[in-house]
DNA sequence: TTGTATGCGTTATCAT
DNA sequence: ATGATAACGCATACAA
């Protein structure tokens, strides 16, 4: 395999005629260079097919152009049919692209693979980190923002720490689906809840706690831990110690998807005897038996936006500790 | 924000009383030091908290210990609740992270996305590229593959070129699909083809064909592109142009979810009435009504596969041209 | 076994 | 406007 060797800015600047420098200037955009000779030189890479070595550039510039996106592995919860981390890949991807940068995704499952994105991004290997819904208290956020390397989070970073996030509005996306509950005539309405290791599953717990509080109507809650299985048995303990329910808001769609089937087996018809609504709006959403009522959040507009907060810092400027994306509620047949 | 000068081998070689070359032997894990020194180095390295300029690394290696795993971004599907791609991803990461190598993940929608993918893997950015299943006959894989760029596909890459790959037996896969159904008495078997320019989508019409062929059956054929809406499209088709059907084999889960549907919404009965399978066995395969019977393909060691034969290439091994990875079907309530 | 010296391909700082 | 030239931080051939 003879690795056919790749020109070099000397071999360019061999064949144009000109330094080494003025063919650096050109390939950079530099203003000043006569047009003639930017012409040659831009004929010279073309024909010798030049692309600048990364590694040689980032050396002197002390910046390699590239960004991590961690996301925890959590088992195989990341990469069931939640849309949510391939949504935010798509999101931070897009952005990502169109500032030209590479995107390095590090999935922390292991202690060791924690230990491999601690090294490498406090190595300063990235330009900036992204992280993704983490779990607990996390302390790596906080120790890169420390050390001066830029950081965004998606959600809220448990621990009190300074470090900007970007967010959708929980709160008032399970409020607007207690309130549509409520307006439907419900008045036993439970919920099943996300892991409280989260941020997003602590916070749509508060909202759903503060909903039925300001409705003057009881908390009955079991918690899951967003997937499926999770759902069903919450739904399951949920019937058993109050059969009387009415109502279920469930903290992600795969949950909910699943106390559908499980209030079927139950012989509970939905949405007569129960009303179910979710969080999310996967695809399936639309797809289940009766089709969802779910709370939709922008997952590709997170990514998006942390990826555009994480390039402000970047660039030095100051950005806004918070930004908080709308969510929506969309009505199908289940509630 | 003062960045905070990292610590390089200099630092640590003055520190522990030694040379930049012998603090490098260290590093790099060199048989060929006494053990006292060693253990002074070890300890300056740590006292500093030294981590390796990759990018200096880089330039005197020739390697960059990072692959790229490019995947084209079709619109929507890349990130709808399909999990192939997710899975994959998660192969692929699992095996990078024991080799101890980054991940570059580059989406490749747009023509422009892909100049940008063409550019940066044939300007040797990384030691290797996946390909994650093609459109049509791209030619990047061989022109890497030419320039001595180590290169796996999954799917068998169309147009002819000589680029190792990693796939799975769809043929077989449908073959025990289509005998399933006749095992049960279908007669009247259609299928809901995938798209025609991806190896995936022909290789499963092929098996169909076959197996239809074999048993003395009419082709009852359809085509999407593998998404919901298109597999619902294309059973509406289906039972317009062949009434009598009592068979359908969807070449992916979410055709045959949508397909379930459809039939549902026809009056007709599944299974009594019609027969469906599908292909993937995504997580809701188990959720749908009924329960999706369904050809399992092992997605994530798909990823993994592919991973450990590009390290083998870029190691300099030689690797089989095609590895085949088994398919099963899973039987559930729909056929 | 250890140290010295060189070069990897750029960008940036100077002169010119 | 252009060209020398000096870093950037590391691995390695060679010398000791």
């Amino acid at each position: 395999m003879t690795t056919a060797q790749r020109p070099t800015l000397e071999a360019v600047a061999a064949r144009a005629g000109v330094s080494r420098a003025t063919v650096s200037r050109v390939v950079n955009g530099s203003t000043t260079v006569a047009e003639p000779i930017r012409e040659a030189v831009t004929r010279a890479v073309a024909e010798l097919g030049y692309v600048p070595n990364l590694a040689a550039r980032s050396l002197v510039t002390q910046r390699t152009d590239s960004i991590a996106l961690v996301m925890p592995e959590a088992a195989t919860r990341v990469f069931s049919d939640d849309q949510v981390f391939p949504g935010i890949i798509r999101g931070v991807s897009q952005e990502l692209e169109a500032a030209d940068k590479q995107l390095v995704l590090m999935l922390a499952g292991s202690p060791a693979g924690h230990h491999r994105v601690e090294r490498y991004t406090t190595g300063r290997h990235v330009d900036g980190v992204l992280f993704a819904s983490l779990h607990g208290a996390d302390p790596l956020p906080g120790t890169l923002a420390r050390l001066g390397i830029p950081v965004v989070c998606s959600g809220r970073p448990l621990g009190d720490v300074p470090v900007p996030y970007v967010d959708v509005d929980h709160v008032a996306g399970v409020t607007a689906a207690v309130r549509h509950m409520l307006d439907g005539g419900r008045r036993r309405i439970a919920t099943i809840a996300g892991p409280q290791d989260m941020v997003a599953g602590i916070e749509r717990l508060n909202g759903y706690r503060e909903a039925v509080a300001a409705a003057g109507l009881p908390e009955l809650i079991a918690v899951g831990d967003f997937t499926r299985e999770s759902g069903a048995a919450a739904m399951r303990q949920l019937l058993t110690d109050h059969p009387d329910l009415d109502g279920v808001f469930a903290a992600s769609d795969l949950m909910a998807h699943a106390a559908l089937r499980t209030l079927r087996e139950a012989g509970r018809r939905v949405p007569e005897d129960v009303a179910v609504v979710g969080f999310d709006d996967i695809e399936t959403a639309a797809y289940t038996e009766p089709p969802l009522t779910t709370v939709r959040q922008p997952i590709v507009e997170l990514g998006r936006r942390m990826t555009r907060q994480l390039l402000r810092l970047a660039a030095g400027e100051t950005i806004e500790q918070t930004v908080m994306l709308p969510t929506e509620l969309i009505r199908r047949a289940s509630a």
